[in-house]
DNA sequence: AAATATTAGTTTGAAATGTAACTAACAACC
DNA sequence: GGTTGTTAGTTACATTTCAAACTAATATTT
């Protein structure tokens, strides 16, 4: 942002929103059209595919999400019988949350058009625009 | 995301959204402790503040804002006596927005905290890095 | 072991958002 | 000049989110 040029669009919050919105807006009608599943489920879902099964609470520390929000895309994603719950012996407040067969066969099926969206947008970059990008959003997260 | 090393935290939705959702929340305690704003809200100051006065349909195609986000975060900043309407002779469908001189100190505000934020933001990175940024994520907001 | 504090997860009511229908003004067409 | 179509903006309802209170289980303190 230079100086007397302060123009909205460079603004990191608001480019980064703005980018955001329009990135989730195209993936969003995979998940959506044909699983119905709204954005926290999408995520949810790729957590549990991704590194295994896991309990609720480890979700929302990787995926920097309230835990209500994960209380209820679990709810989500079990009613439509795409992950299952169990209870830990040694601590029975938790739950280990697995994808069944039809949630495993929906991330397989999700994980390959996010493959082919990133690629539809990393198109647009060279791999070291590509790489700067990737690192900076990663050190914004962390912040 | 190369090949069979997918990680989430590369798949450029996911990413935009976690490094979007970061700086937003950092920026945000600065127009809501302050001002009670909400985000939209805060987005419509900035157009009319940087941009001078226009009417919400302009808002709408400028910040990419759904016309019903962005009537109520005018009705909200009329409330603060942020702003004010006109209605325009020759077509009276048409309001000029106008940013009133308590409207205008809340931008002039703001702005400075938007410069010293974005400022503490970019310092984690090279000129070069954060003019790739500014470059992708313009044209990713543009697909 | 009883009382207190934490922790995992859910529920609840309020605020915000999205979608679609609506109103009022203008434009175009016959 | 009346009918039809568009456009700017608002309203209403349904969905989603946020914050805080809650439940049930485990940990800690005394």
């Amino acid at each position: 942002m230079t100086d007397d040029n302060f123009d909205l669009g460079q603004f990191l919050p608001y480019a980064l929103n703005q980018a955001a919105e329009a990135a989730s807006m195209g993936f969003q009608k995979h998940y959506r059209q044909r699983y119905g599943m709204l954005r926290t489920e999408w995520r949810v879902l790729f957590h549990l595919g991704r590194y295994g099964s896991m309990t609720a609470k480890s979700i929302c520390e990787r995926a920097s999400m309230h835990k209500t929000k994960v209380s209820r895309a679990v709810g989500a994603l079990e009613q439509k019988r795409f992950l299952v719950r169990e209870e830990q012996e040694n601590d029975r407040r938790l739950e280990t949350l697995s994808l069944t067969r039809q949630g495993s066969a929906a991330y397989a099926d999700l994980y390959k058009s996010a493959k082919v969206f990133d690629a539809s947008l990393s198109a647009h970059f060279s791999a070291q625009e590509r790489d700067v990008l990737n690192r900076c959003l990663e050190k914004i997260a962390k912040l």
